[in-house]
DNA sequence: TTTCTTTCCGTGTTCGATAACGAAACAAGT
DNA sequence: ACTTGTTTCGTTATCGAACACGGAAAGAAA
């Protein structure tokens, strides 16, 4: 049942574990005849590298470089659960060092990778943000040969061990069929923006992207969709949603970055939130507080801790495991109430 | 960084290494005096035992037993998702072995333990939907020091080593939020039931109270829900429902098991689902067709292979790790519309 | 003092894989 | 014959933990 060993192998064929495992590791210096007798033995006695004695002898201590941004509760969360996943595998010799990066600056960022690049870790964990420096890093990676996961958004042109993330303009698809739930021919949408301060955030846009698609396969008009940008005057509303408001018109807000909690807020203190549906992501604490309050409806999630273990687990399984993980991993997209906040982390 | 060894303990104190594990191991026969001098040493030095080397010696192979039914897609899922988790740690000397019983036959679940415990397993894995029956397989489980992970649901007065599994109760709750999202005073709701297959079920009262609970809590009048039994006539609808039907009267449909596909498709036969909005339980195939085709319009589910994961997770969290796991570890309650659905699994 | 218990502790082997080191056997060149 | 090189293979120590076994030391009983 569980598989011949190396001394095993060796007595059977009538040579020392030395040869065997030089066969066994294509080390050479091993005469063809009892090369090819030694590999059939292998082969019918099921032989498996025991991981144990593997480790073990090698005494593999595993280091992972994370390069994230850390500068909100929904990367600390990210963070975290890489952290937490990589706990878990603490007693199997991984450890990870974060190298936190300021994403409105490039030279954070690269300077970041370099760092991480030469702690030289067995495998390096990555969100690129910042996507023209990241495919340099990452060509860079590829080179000198570590291994990478990427996370939250996709490279094109990169080829990392695994992906780990939502697909964005599915969930702006989503958003849109959530917040429409109930009106047949499509309703008034605000998207609520802050270019300023996601300005190089890809992600956004494939947000965006996505709940147009709705309107436009469910032949809704476009001219329902509205965006406008967010005043960053504190407790201040958009002038157009005002406008809205003062005639007491129903509309529903679409936040596609992690800070309805501010928009709804605001609302909340004018009295208005009978008026809109309103729809974020990222289940941080303010949002998660607003879920309470019947201030958001739905806010759009992905389990950061599933994706740390999902970024932990692929390096462990290629570099401890040797075995094979599945490059694209997309993220489950979580869709959070009031009613089941609880068990959404 | 990594945690110091039994030899190096065994130098700082000037002791023998046998003596420091009969310290770790409280083998006993060491004098208190040196006894303390190691544990502070180890604890100094945050000495962890090297799972490679124990399991090594210990040369493990751990045997899980999984007593579950597998008469529907549901559970069958569940099955693969257990199958699936055992495998990945295949490497570190998991196997498993499933015991299938007949969950309408209680000898066919009594005498499917007995083989899971003949079989003399290091954990089991079990679905008591037996109440009676799992209770006092439990107790004896108990008593012969088999540790067990339930899952689905769970059973008073055992002491898991965990518990994984969604709060039913919670789900109807939010089943109930969902099919009134946009009906500020509750709509009217029917609960299709089936008593005959589900007699023995739990876990189906508990969510049809968490929907009751929601109109309760909402102050919706409780005359707005209706429960009616599904015919097993091919086709045929439950007459209730027909006559609200025929007057063109909304209502909602709430089907607390996995079979909301059998009255989505009768509905959908007659014309008539503009008029109701359905949501059931559990993303197998036929729920998953009726959900692509706007059929159901929302699906609770939770993940087979998370559950299936967690549940070798926390066996071999404790088997081979040695570390603590937590005993109730529930189950997200997964929303799932036609718009998510492809990254639901 | 001798003998016998306890109490306490060290030694040595084992698990399986790895790889450095060196031994043996043989051929070829001087 | 003697050196040198090459190919092929065996020996052995090591990783860290677990535990059986035996032995020394200290005290108790004779």
């Amino acid at each position: 049942m569980a598989g011949i060993t190396i001394k095993q192998i060796a007595e059977k064929a009538k040579v020392s574990v030395g040869t065997v495992d030089r066969v066994l590791h294509n080390r050479g210096e091993v005469a063809e005849a009892t090369k090819k007798r030694i590999l059939a033995i292998a082969a019918e006695g099921n032989y498996k590298t025991n991981v144990f004695a593997r480790s073990l002898k090698l005494n593999t201590s595993f280091k992972l470089a994370v390069i994230l941004p850390n500068d909100n509760e929904y990367w600390q969360m990210q963070n975290e659960g890489i952290l937490n996943a990589a706990e878990q595998y603490s007693s199997l010799g991984v450890s990870v060092e974060f190298f936190t990066f300021n994403r409105h600056d490039r030279n954070s960022f690269i300077s970041e990778s370099f760092k991480a690049m030469e702690s030289s870790p067995q495998g390096i964990i990555m969100a690129p943000l910042l996507h023209e420096d990241a495919l340099t890093i990452c060509t860079n990676l590829k080179e000198i040969g570590i291994p990478f996961v990427l996370v939250d958004s996709n490279l094109a042109g990169t080829k990392p061990l695994a992906f780990i993330g939502q697909d964005s303009q599915q969930s702006g698809f989503l958003a849109a069929k959530l917040l429409n739930f109930g009106h047949e021919n499509g309703h008034k949408c605000m998207i609520i923006r802050d270019t300023h301060f996601d300005s190089l955030n890809k992600t956004l846009d494939e947000r965006v992207d996505g709940l147009k698609k709705y309107y436009a396969a469910n032949k809704f008009s476009p001219d329902l969709i509205e965006e406008v940008e967010l005043k960053k005057t504190e407790g201040e509303l958009p002038a157009k949603l005002n406008v809205y408001f003062d005639n007491n018109e129903p509309i529903h807000l679409f936040v596609p970055n992690s800070r309805a909690h501010e928009i709804a807020k605001r609302i909340d203190i004018i009295g208005k939130k009978k008026l809109c549906r309103i729809l974020g992501y990222d289940l941080i604490k303010e949002n998660i507080d607003c879920l309470n309050d019947g201030l958001i409806d739905f806010i759009i999630h992905q389990n950061p801790k599933i994706q740390g273990s999902l970024a932990v687990e692929a390096l462990y399984k290629s570099l401890i495991l040797n075995t094979d993980v599945s490059q694209h991993q997309f993220m489950q997209l979580d869709i959070i109430t009031k009613e089941n906040l609880m068990y959404g982390l």
